[in-house]
DNA sequence: TAAGTGTACTAGATGTTCTAGTACACTTAT
DNA sequence: ATAAGTGTACTAGAACATCTAGTACACTTA
């Protein structure tokens, strides 16, 4: 099982999925060209109606993440479809968060320490 | 006017006001013990349904941010009320957004940069 | 007493989400 | 050629959240 559903979280079925497929994406679970499981497949592993899956697919090709091939299914997109626009988005809400905990009261060695741990995670 | 709803935003009505509101609080626009408009000059001014503003005022009551006495009216709470909490949470979405950065290769540099502009414009 | 306040409740309109079913065009393997 | 698997498109309806509308009651203040 590829990706589980949180039926307690209130945000929609296909936008979990597109969100989950992504971050496997971007962590790099899945990598360019691979073939992930057809909308069918999906819909009967996960329990949940071909459209849903469909949406979330759809999604996940707007957004660069995936591309489509008809009569033979959706396969991942080269890193250069999105990674600069992740990056830049990221950033930007990487520094609102830091003006907001900046005003919470929160040091310049605080957030310095928690970025040399991102940088250790990220290395293992 | 202290506060706008953007239409083209999917996210509900009642959730804009209470976000809003919350930044304007965080932001120190309104501070302890500070009167909010009432449900109905809210309403009003908003033209927006009564219910709906309620609806975000008990949000923010439950979150820690406001209080509310019958027949009075509802106040901005103490800034300990909620400092902590929220503090908790942006540090970890901090640090998680930092490890995503840090694989989409963003360097040391470039966040140890956004945070000292985060401080520059947090004493402005 | 009157005006303003929060709160609670019912009822209904509206839009999104999800399911169900069907159909068609394309690719691949046999 | 045929069958199986694939993406895509469409209609219809159920289920749910959101928002509006209206009413009523208890409380506080002037």
């Amino acid at each position: 099982m590829l990706i589980t559903i949180d039926y307690q979280d209130k945000r929609p079925i296909y936008e979990q999925i597109t969100e989950k497929i992504k971050n496997l994406i971007v962590v790099g679970v899945l990598t360019e060209n691979d073939k992930i499981p057809s909308v069918r497949n999906m819909a009967i592993e996960m329990s949940i109606n071909p459209n849903t899956i469909q949406r979330a697919y759809q999604e996940l090709e707007r957004d660069g993440y995936i591309y489509t091939v008809k009569g033979r299914g959706n396969f991942v997109s080269p890193v250069t479809e999105w990674k600069e626009d992740r990056l830049t988005d990221g950033l930007n809400r990487f520094g609102e968060l830091a003006v907001e905990l900046c005003q919470l009261g929160a040091t310049k060695e605080t957030l310095y320490k928690r970025v040399d741990e991102a940088l250790v995670s990220e290395r293992g």
